[in-house]
DNA sequence: CGTTTATATGAATGTGTATTCATATGATAA
DNA sequence: TTATCATATGAATACACATTCATATAAACG
């Protein structure tokens, strides 16, 4: 039929369309891997907590519930994906967002949490 | 000594607001999803195809490349959470975004691609 | 120094899930 | 109705990774 036609040359154009301004596959694994880090609850509450200061390590655990060692491990991905940064006072070491960017993200999904969809 | 005592009851009551501050488990499970669902770049590619508007599976695949089956697998998930739907044309299958926050979230995660940390 | 305290690390385990292959479904057109 | 086309589904495989337990590190304070 002549106006599937159309719409398959219309959708054929759109997938050129679609091609030419997706990004690379370079940089939609960037934007997977910070989606990743935020996926994971137990590194969500992490940063929701660290969103309201500093805190050292037994803190954090106190606040997200949990045992050290995970809360150990969890920052320690989240060090090396650079969203949080640490440095020591004392016998405690204190850790602290890094990545405003995440945090935005964070919060543009916080927001979204009471739209009934 | 008398500053990290201080400290101490700083963080201490950094904890309390935090933990009043903190999304409930099943909130925090519910944006854990939500990242989750991005944070595969198949997925992702898939969105940002979409982006552009309706397409049918066998575009898509085109589009994002890979097996037709890998596709619908996804496109599955993508349904299922509500953030695609699809209506059928003929013996095609057209498949548009259904969840504009996620969208959103995207385009943010996209916007910080140039930044460098 | 040696002890204690705070945090980190390694190995092991278990779970979740992306992908593939083969095939089913289901609408369409002849 | 039958053949064909587009998509969906199920089972199997493989891999990634969160958590736990046990223990290591390393700074601090006596």
């Amino acid at each position: 039929m002549e106006n599937e036609n159309r719409e398959e040359e219309l959708h054929g154009a759109r997938v050129k369309t679609v091609l030419a301004a997706l990004p690379n596959d370079e940089q939609i694994a960037e934007m997977g891997a910070r989606f990743k880090t935020l996926s994971e609850p137990s590194r969500l509450k992490i940063l929701l907590a660290l969103a309201a200061g500093e805190l050292c390590v037994e803190h954090i655990t106190e606040a997200v519930g949990g045992n050290q060692s995970a809360v150990s491990h969890q920052l320690k991905t989240l060090k090396d994906n650079k969203i949080v940064k640490c440095r020591r006072a004392g016998k405690k070491i204190l850790y602290s967002v890094a990545d405003a960017h995440v945090m935005i993200m964070i919060e543009v999904a916080k927001e979204h949490l009471n739209c009934h969809d």
